[in-house]
DNA sequence: TCTGGGGTCCTAGGACCC
DNA sequence: TCTGGGGTCCTAGGACCC
């Protein structure tokens, strides 16, 4: 039987999460910044009509914030990585296979689901259930590869006629739509992509997927060949049951304010250090390479710019939190430089293995820091378990102190769904 | 004052081997 | 007169995604 995917989309998911929990902005156009409130990251459909744009620094839009009213949220991760975790349990309650591909979007496996009800029934089906449970409004595209999904998703935002959800499971359907779509709305095809197809004379999605896959492999490469395909409905995407292992982990910042010295860097850097370990635990993954790097602010023409990167083969594949700090510091001492304004630090762990599979090391010391130090997995364990309930109990001691590189959150919206003492009130 | 964070995959080119 | 060819591995960099 042929593979059919819906996927599955929320509608400016920061932003309607935002709304959700204030009813009283449900006319108001809304905006989500990134972190330390830098750039518009999500806008809810009244702030874009008003044109504001994706990516743009938020201190170009204070007239319009003033002049429109919009209001401005800080980045809820929490709350954003709770109802998303709401969604996905349901999605996961209506189809037999859920490929969750990023916070906002999952693709079902919908595969044969037509013997029962049309396709795009059971597309409304969706919308409707995660609104009844979630309060999230979602749209649905139904296509034969991942590819053409995404498109199909991208006209049931586009077009309000289709109710959020469009069957693009018939050929002649497909090329109806891809001749009216932008080649650069394309799954893959970014910006320096569109630049060259564009000068080629590639302008839809139509010529795309009409394109010769031999010359398309030849100028670009695999990937775009593979794009054409998907476009043209043969499958060239693999389902993925189970996500793969990370390659990498990675746990970086931009520090509020600048930062000098020494040891608010070497706080910084702990904090990251621990946050990477975390995360690597969680998957059940060592590490065989730490890389730390340091730099100022780039878009400061007139400042002294100073960017650098250390890195440092673990003798043996670590998740030891004590070990890969302990690194992590020394690699930053190595190359911190005085008398420049730090802006950003960041940790990355790669080489990764799992409980199997790596090599110990022939001279493993007296200090385990290594898998099969049995003492050292137990501590984490415990670490880990105890900061479950509070993340801050137990943290390394050269993270403690008031964090002199903390994040701005100017606009933060309550936990309302993960704490207590935040939840939402109804009067 | 002031521009996010976290990933993946692919390719080209150099080093090295026989 | 006139410098092989084929293969692998690694790294850096580019492109994309959300």
């Amino acid at each position: 039987m042929k593979q059919v995917y819906a996927l599955v989309d929320c509608n400016n998911f920061y932003a309607s999460c935002e709304k959700l929990f204030r009813p009283d902005l449900r006319q108001t156009p809304v905006v989500v910044l990134s972190n330390n409130d830098g750039c518009v990251v999500a806008r809810s459909r009244e702030a874009k009509a008003l044109g504001i744009k994706m990516g743009v620094p938020a201190h170009h839009i204070q007239d319009e914030i003033r002049r429109y009213g919009i209001q401005v949220f800080s980045s809820n991760y929490i709350l954003y990585g709770d109802m998303s975790r709401r969604v996905m349990v349901t999605l996961e309650s209506l189809a037999p296979r859920v490929d969750v591909y990023s916070i906002d979007e999952a693709f079902l496996d919908v595969k044969g689901i037509d013997a029962l009800v049309p396709f795009e029934d059971f597309g409304r089906q969706v919308k409707d259930t995660v609104y009844q449970n979630i309060g999230l409004p979602v749209c649905v595209g139904i296509a034969p590869t991942r590819t053409l999904a995404k498109l199909a998703n991208y006209a049931a935002k586009k077009y309000p006629a289709t109710g959020g959800v469009v069957d693009l499971t018939d050929p002649a359907r497909q090329r109806r739509l891809m001749a009216r779509v932008p080649v650069e709305e394309v799954w893959g095809v970014g910006r320096k992509l569109t630049a060259k197809l564009q000068a080629m004379s590639v302008t839809t999605a139509l010529h795309l997927a009409d394109a010769e896959p031999a010359t398309l492999r030849k100028r670009f490469s695999v990937v775009l060949e593979r794009t054409a395909r998907e476009l043209n409905g043969i499958p060239c995407l693999p389902w993925e049951d189970a996500p793969p292992p990370k390659k990498q982990i990675m746990c970086s910042r931009s520090f509020g304010h600048p930062i000098q010295a020494l040891p608010d860097l070497e706080e910084a850097v702990s904090h990251y250090a621990t946050r990477a370990t975390k995360k690597l635990r969680g998957g059940q993954q060592y590490a065989g390479e730490l890389i730390v790097f340091i730099r100022t602010n780039p878009f400061r023409a007139t400042a002294p710019q100073y960017s650098k990167s250390a890195s440092l083969r673990l003798v043996s594949p670590t998740q030891d939190s004590r070990v890969i700090v302990g690194q992590a510091l020394n690699l930053l001492r190595s190359m911190y430089q005085s008398g420049y304004e730090y802006a950003k630090a960041g940790v990355m762990l790669s080489e990764l293995v799992g409980e199997t599979g790596h090599q110990t090391d022939l001279f493993e010391g007296p200090v385990g820091t290594d898998i099969t130090d049995d003492r050292a997995v137990r501590l984490m364990a415990v670490m880990d378990d105890i900061n479950r309930k509070s993340s801050t109990s137990i943290c390394m001691a050269r993270e403690a102190g008031p964090a002199a590189y903390a994040m701005r959150r100017e606009h933060l919206s309550p936990a309302y769904t993960t704490n207590w003492k935040q939840l939402p009130k109804v009067m």
